[in-house]
DNA sequence: ATGAAAGCGCTAACAT
DNA sequence: ATGTTAGCGCTTTCAT
């Protein structure tokens, strides 16, 4: 069953194939009885336009890559969510592609993208240290690139990103200001610009009150339930004293909270827990869990807009590099509240 | 800065550019030599293939769709995870698209994706009953069609869901086994297959047993927190005696689990609570949710290796239709363990 | 082992 | 307002 074309369309109407494309195209110089009985036609015979052969042609494909770590998380998934709906409200169509965090995976990915034309990337990355090497490619040949949450900041891309940094500090203000003065930090052992800043900021706001951060306060790991547990485990069994924990993920203070409550500690009286990412069980748990939230489908919504505004302009490389960071929001809960 | 085509390479070679797309594709009657020249020229130029290019003239795209109702549900974003990884390893690049639950934006992927001539499209339905017709053009058009979770069933169309009626069943009896007997079912008011089969199982335990079924007993709204909540309200403010409630999602359950504890009844001694999807959040709550596993990292590698398998065969659907179908996994918690 | 030529289905510049 | 023409960058058949 061969697909209906313009051909078909012009045969049956007996005009040329480029009288139809431009009744397809509604074209300014094509009468309106011709683009009423183009249309007609095209409806009747089931006509499904060529993107492949249009693209080809116009150099535009309209589609958009997505790079992503993974989609196993609700953080990405939910990111995604947001580009998603604002690009497809605007013509686009989105290609998707999951690294798990591979640097093997991501350059396969781009290649992908870059062999199918797509007229843009948008990416998380896996690694900031070691991937700038391919997306420099990715510049080289003038095609539209931006970053959201994880950016390679020596590249000039623009990115969407919130402020970890501040995120990292409000926190731990928070948990100062709740008069916790030993707190703890669980974070990541990936070298990520994200978890730098979150501990950056932890350690800004201890000094501000004039307090230490000795090495033994921060643990680095495979950010999850078990490495929380693993944490607070060792926390005890060296007998660093401590009075509360702020992990840089939602599954690592809640193991934290879980082996808190396993060993007959009170949270939030003896030691208070403070999350990152705002995941949903954090409202549910006994006692709620203090979160930060990271605004994941605006931050979606946000980096689709970007694109579309920088996509728009005559050279995307030359337009004014623009980064927007949103603000991360403190969501303080029972976990953290002893009064 | 144009890009490098197979001219360019076969320019710099004193080769024709048949020669080179030949090396490029592994033909067997390309000397070693000439190969390995291409290739090194292919990498020195920075050579991606166009796709665009190969797709129009071959025929195949090696794209597949992928139509979800949302990426925002822990349930669809963890499938397409598994389709995904899937699929990419095979050398299919993803499209993505989202419903949002509407037949008109489901109209549109599938307009899109038909435009952009893939090589199939996976798809969870919105609504079974008016998506027909659409569905049924992707069939006409003889493009690999498989659906997940949510199947129009009148469809000539492979499929891969669980066993919704079974995971109803095996629910039920397990609050009955554990001494329960005046269950409440909470369920959606979207017309799915997917709910109308768990309330089905439902009903067919309650009735293994000998026991009732009485309108009142089984509330239908917009499954979510609230509607948990408002419907224990509403069976406490009826007067309804009830000892265990059976939701058909986790939200739905969680939010009844609440308000039964605000209200000072004991869970799982005085009601028994059960949810639907395994969602992160029961394992950590108090008392832990009782749920079914979807297994929906499976559910999406096995879709993606049926229609592999599917696809590898001379005509599609001339093929017997096949319909996997998962079984769910009961997973008992404290919220339904009185002993 | 390589070359020549046709064409996939469109867009767009240049006629008329 | 419509027709003509020339590609876009490949794959693929038929020659040599």
């Amino acid at each position: 069953m061969k697909r209906t074309t313009i051909h078909d369309i012009a045969r049956e109407l007996d005009v040329t194939f480029s009288t139809v494309a431009r009744a397809l195209n509604d074209h300014p110089a094509i009468s309106v009885a011709t683009k009423a009985a183009v249309l007609e036609t095209a409806k009747r015979l089931n006509y499904q336009q060529n993107k492949l052969a249009s693209s080809l042609r116009s150099g535009r494909t309209n589609v958009i890559g997505i790079i992503v770590p993974s989609l196993d998380t609700s953080f990405f998934s939910s990111v995604v969510h947001g580009i998603e709906k604002v690009m497809t409200d605007n013509g686009y169509s989105i290609l998707l592609y999951q690294t798990g965090e591979s640097l093997s995976q991501e350059q396969k990915g781009i290649d992908t993208f870059l062999q199918s034309r797509v007229d843009g990337i948008i990416s998380s990355v896996s690694s900031e240290a070691e991937g700038a090497g391919f997306y420099e490619q990715i510049c080289k040949r003038q095609v539209p690139l931006l970053f959201f949450d994880r950016a390679i900041g020596q590249l000039p891309v623009p990115s969407v990103t919130i402020n970890d940094y501040q995120a990292g500090f409000v926190a731990t203000e928070h948990l100062l200001q709740q008069g916790y003065r030993r707190i703890v930090h669980l974070t990541s052992d990936q070298d990520l610009t994200i978890f730098k800043e979150r501990f950056r900021g932890y350690k800004a706001a201890m000094k501000q009150h004039g307090l230490p951060v000795p090495k033994k306060m921060t643990l680095k790991g495979r950010l999850s339930l078990e490495f929380g547990r693993a944490s607070v485990q060792q926390l005890l069994d060296e007998k660093i004293p401590f009075d509360a924990v702020f992990a840089a993920e939602d599954y690592t203070a809640m193991g934290a909270l879980q082996l808190l409550l396993e060993k007959g500690i009170k949270v939030p009286e003896q030691v208070g827990v403070m999350g990152f990412a705002n995941e949903a069980f954090g409202a549910f748990v006994t006692p709620s869990l203090s979160t930060v939230d990271q605004q994941t489908v605006k931050m979606g919504e946000m980096t689709a807009q970007l694109f579309l505004k920088l996509i728009g302009e005559k050279d995307y490389y030359k337009a004014a590099q623009e980064h927007i960071v949103l603000d991360p929001i403190l969501i303080p809960r029972a976990s953290s509240l002893p009064k």
